[in-house]
RNA sequence: GGGAGCAUAGCUCAGCUGGGAGAGCAUUUGCCUUACAAGCAAAGGGUCACAGGUUCGAGCCCUGUUGUUCCCACCA
């Protein structure tokens, strides 16, 4: 065995730079994240979001990171199979997106590469980023089952994507077909309705006027997209709108095209908006599609793929959007048919991967999820309880956006993903989707076959995730065992493109909801409330942090005091903040074993009022801990765990086995050194998920300690560790330690200075301040301590308190100033006037004595008595000193 | 237009199924007390946004108001 290091050898600063990586590679190199299926025993699973391929660790991550890796080391403690499976994700667009800024920087294009030089070249990019992020989750600690780690595009589950794909092709809920879609001009592709991110832009409602063909005045229609215009076939009013009754099926002349257009009613057009009259561009709007549809316009695209304008604009072919604008403006101006300009904000939607590109809907030609009939079991699922969200209004935005739903565009015009699996003839024009590539046309028997060039949205595979990376559509061991899954944990950002997805996908595959509950949380901001982003510049680099202050830091201040479902504000406030509790951990770990050498188990008969008071109160933390981890609310767990490890353990009982430690060897020193290691293991285990590192270090460092501590078993609360009287008498000394403390501090006592304490103990108090005599000599400055029975023997001049276990003096000679201890007094004992009014209003108040639980009632009378009490000595030491006055 | 969150100490935030408000940081005072100055002890500081209601009792539940953040929808 190890020979153990001592407190003696510990450094007198904790050091997580020495020790995390380290630790780390002893953990990865034994296996201890490796899960085991276990039959008959129910596992916990989480696959882990899969964060993409094209960047580096952000303080989400670092969030998402500590919000998994906490349940899991929680339960892989309490002895569960638990199984975390990581991987990452090819994100097509995005990926994409950044490695045509790089080439770009080479002066090389897609285009001038080919596709399949562009995917070695993004495959390469795969090994590199892929690499490096998993990397950096390591250093968060992350105890997550790297031996099954997956990619959404390794062979398990790209095949997994195109048995999908094939089965909803068959059952006919993926077709192909001219729809209206989100083009990005700068990724040139489709994108679905998810990808599109809408922002306010301040703009102008022109009023055009387009006269009548017939050399009638015609009609003036109001647009926010006059370049739009050279695209339109008709105008539409509302049919009630007698301003133009008249006008209904006769045409008007576009201007500057010159082109007859007619005017048409439809039910769509809002009569008290603009004009009343609404120009119609079929190929790029989804309404005046809808419209065009009812009434048989003509759809005419006047754009290209870059967004620039097409063939079909005329005069204005090739001009970029915005330039177009302002000629087809000019021209309309100067021709006199521009009536107005009205200043005018609006909604324009943006590409997610594109912030300063405006989407433009277009017809386009692509393939689609139909989503009705899926989305409905999977809203019914959740209903059902068969997935839970935490918390639980986040059930609600899921519905609305499941209720709400659209088909899903799921081609992408993009090189990087997985491709369709779709082929063409090129002799008889048939399609064939397919498990596998064809060699030929099932239909003529022709070879001339090429294949779909579009790939899938990144979300459908990641859609698949759940089961794809448990082996599906093999019926594997793991994938059997592990699903459906125990918990999802993410961000609320990706419930639509996400969450919701895989929930549909796992019930319509799987046959099976993917998650039992789905644990969403917030976002983090930065330390003036504002979302991290590239274009701010404010992100904070996690592995920054983490060399800074160490992942455990990092780690415990981005859960301690966050609740559920809420944003938090990352500040190095916080960090430094968990950066000393860590500190004091060790540190308090230091003293034990600079105490304790040998592991020893403590006899519940030698045990003494601090030691029963310690354990009393370890039992509720681990009751209170164990709770707030089985619900998910690890802020709660995590401050719970600070509250018991710094202000009951460090500072008190630390405190009052000093006196014990300093004295003679016997029974009272083995029971206090047996203690101390107990409750300091047991802490160290509740503290294990928020800070692995520190833990598992110091644990290492423990008598008699084996093996590591993430695969030590979770601490149980003991009923026979539960000491309520004890507690409750040990409050009492405490209630002493704290006002004589107090009284010096107020009557500006040297701490140097020790004095003499008096004592009268109120019934039933004397055994246990007797008792209590080491502590207040080494915790209150005492140098002696005198227990008075017979009230009437103090005397002198002293300051005093009254406190529940009796009365106490200090004597102070001079110090002591008549009038002010009276002053003091009297405040004080105006405190408990009020108080017990307020008790005596509560008690005579017939509705409460009636209405409220016995218990409280009789709660709230012994308050009231003690309270008495201690008014009554309080009053008789006022009168007292009156008298001395 | 629809929906959700938030409003508690100077700042950032907790507050479990209703039983008289807590932490961190900051402030003031005193301490190198042999685990820790990344520390110890003591102190100050709150009409829990506002107005009603339910209840014996409301920071917590209900209704409304104000402010603020976000999501969805997209009337050209």
């Amino acid at each position: 065995m190890d020979k153990k290091i001592t407190g003696a050898d510990m450094a007198t600063r904790f050091n997580p730079q020495e020790i995390e990586n380290e630790i780390y590679q002893a953990w990865e190199q034994a296996g201890a994240f490796v899960a085991h299926r276990e039959e008959g025993k129910k596992p916990f699973t989480i696959v882990m979001p899969p964060p993409n391929i094209t960047g580096q660790l952000h303080m989400g991550h670092a969030m998402d990171c500590v919000l998994q890796d906490a349940p899991v080391r929680y339960h892989r403690m309490k002895g569960d199979p638990t199984l975390w499976l990581p991987g990452t994700d090819h994100a097509a667009i995005a990926t994409e997106v950044k490695i045509v800024e790089a080439m770009r920087k080479e002066g090389v294009t897609k285009q001038s590469l080919g596709r399949e030089k562009f995917l070695e070249r993004a495959w390469q990019w795969k090994k590199e980023y892929g690499g490096r992020i998993v990397n950096q989750q390591r250093r968060m600690g992350v105890s997550c089952d790297w031996s099954r780690e997956r990619f959404t595009m390794d062979d398990g589950c790209s095949r997994a994507v195109r048995e999908v794909f094939v089965r909803l092709y068959e059952k006919g809920l993926i077709y192909r077909g001219q729809r209206m879609i989100n083009w990005c001009p700068a990724c040139r592709s489709a994108l679905s309705d998810a990808e599109v991110v809408y922002k306010e832009q301040a703009s102008h409602l022109w009023h055009i006027r387009y006269p009548g063909a017939d050399g009638s005045e015609g009609v003036v229609v109001a647009t926010t997209r006059p370049e739009t215009m050279l695209g339109d076939t008709g105008v539409a009013v509302n049919p009630a709108d007698e301003r133009y009754t008249d006008l209904v099926g006769k045409k008007v002349i576009l201007p500057l095209m010159n082109r007859e257009i007619p005017v048409v009613a439809d039910d769509y057009v809002e009569m008290d908006f603009g004009t009343g009259a609404v120009k119609m561009t079929p190929a790029h709007d989804p309404n005046d599609f809808e419209v065009a549809q009812r009434h048989n316009l003509e759809i005419i695209t006047v754009t290209n793929d870059d967004g620039t304008m097409n063939e079909n604009a005329g005069a204005y072919a090739g001009m970029d959007p915005m330039e177009c604008r302002k000629r087809v403006v000019a021209e309309l101006e100067e021709l006199g048919l521009l009536v107005k300009v009205e200043d005018y904000t609006h909604n324009v939607g943006f590409c997610y991967r594109h912030e300063n590109t405006p989407v433009e809907p277009r017809l386009s030609e692509q393939w689609f999820v139909k989503m009705k009939p899926l989305a409905e079991p999977a809203i019914q699922a959740v209903r059902d309880g068969k997935t839970k969200f935490v918390p639980d209004r986040f059930s609600k935005i899921y519905y609305n956006w499941m209720e709400n739903i659209r088909d899903w565009c799921i081609s992408r015009q993009l090189w990087w993903g997985h491709r369709i699996p779709a082929w063409y003839c090129d002799d008889c024009g048939e399609m064939i989707v397919s498990r596998e590539d064809p060699t030929v046309c099932p239909k003529c028997g022709k070879a001339h076959l090429h294949q779909d060039e579009d790939v899938l949205d990144t979300w459908f595979s990641s859609a698949l995730w759940p089961f794809s990376t448990l082996g599906w559509p093999d019926n594997t061991e793991d994938l059997k065992y592990f699903y459906p899954t125990s918990m999802l944990v993410t961000g609320y950002d990706i419930i639509f493109f996400w969450v919701a997805r895989m929930i549909f996908s796992g019930i319509e595959n799987m046959g099976e909801t993917p998650f039992e509950t789905v644990l969403i949380h917030g976002l983090v901001r930065d330390e003036l409330g504002r979302k991290m982003s590239k274009s701010l510049g404010n992100g904070v680099d996690p592995l920054e942090v983490v060399n800074e202050y160490g992942a455990d830091a990092l780690r415990f201040s981005l859960v301690m005091g966050v609740s559920p479902g809420n944003d938090t504000r990352y500040s190095r406030d916080k960090v430094e903040s968990a950066r000393n509790f860590a500190n004091k951990v060790w540190n308090a770990s230091r003293f034990v074993l600079m105490n304790v050498t040998e592991r020893k188990a403590f006899e519940t008969t030698k045990l003494e009022i601090a030691d029963k008071w310690i354990l009393t109160r370890l039992q509720e933390a681990v009751r209170s801990v164990s709770e707030h981890m089985e619900d998910g609310d690890f802020g709660l767990a995590a401050t719970k765990i600070y509250d018991f490890a710094w202000s009951e353990f460090c500072d008190w009982y630390i405190e009052l086995s000093k006196s014990r430690l300093l004295g003679e060897e016997g029974e009272s020193k083995e029971t206090v050194k047996a203690v101390l290691l107990y409750v300091l293991e047991n802490l160290l285990k509740l503290l294990h998920p928020f800070m692995p590192f520190l833990t598992e270090q110091v644990y290492k460092y423990l008598p008699g300690s084996e093996g590591f501590l993430m695969l030590q078993r979770w601490p149980e609360a003991k009923a026979e560790y539960d000491f309520p009287e004890e507690e409750k008498r040990m409050q009492g000394i405490m209630e002493i330690i704290r006002s004589i403390r107090n009284l010096r501090s107020e009557m500006n006592v040297a701490p140097s200075r020790r004095t003499r304490l008096m004592l009268v103990p109120a019934e039933g108090w004397s055994d246990t301040l007797r008792g209590g005599e080491g502590y207040f000599k080494k915790l209150a400055g005492a140098e002696s301590v005198e227990i008075i029975t017979d009230r009437n023997a103090v005397s002198g001049k002293n300051v005093s308190a009254v406190i529940a276990a009796g009365e106490l003096f200090i004597p102070l000679g001079d110090l002591v100033d008549f009038e002010k201890e009276i002053a003091r007094l009297q405040k004080e004992l105006d405190n408990l006037h009020r108080e017990a009014e307020r008790a005596r209003g509560k008690l005579s108040n017939p509705g409460f004595v009636a209405k409220a639980p016995a218990q409280l009632v009789a709660q709230e009378k012994e308050k009231l008595e003690a309270n008495e009490a201690k008014a009554a000595a309080l009053e008789n030491r006022i009168a007292e000193l009156k008298e001395g006055l």
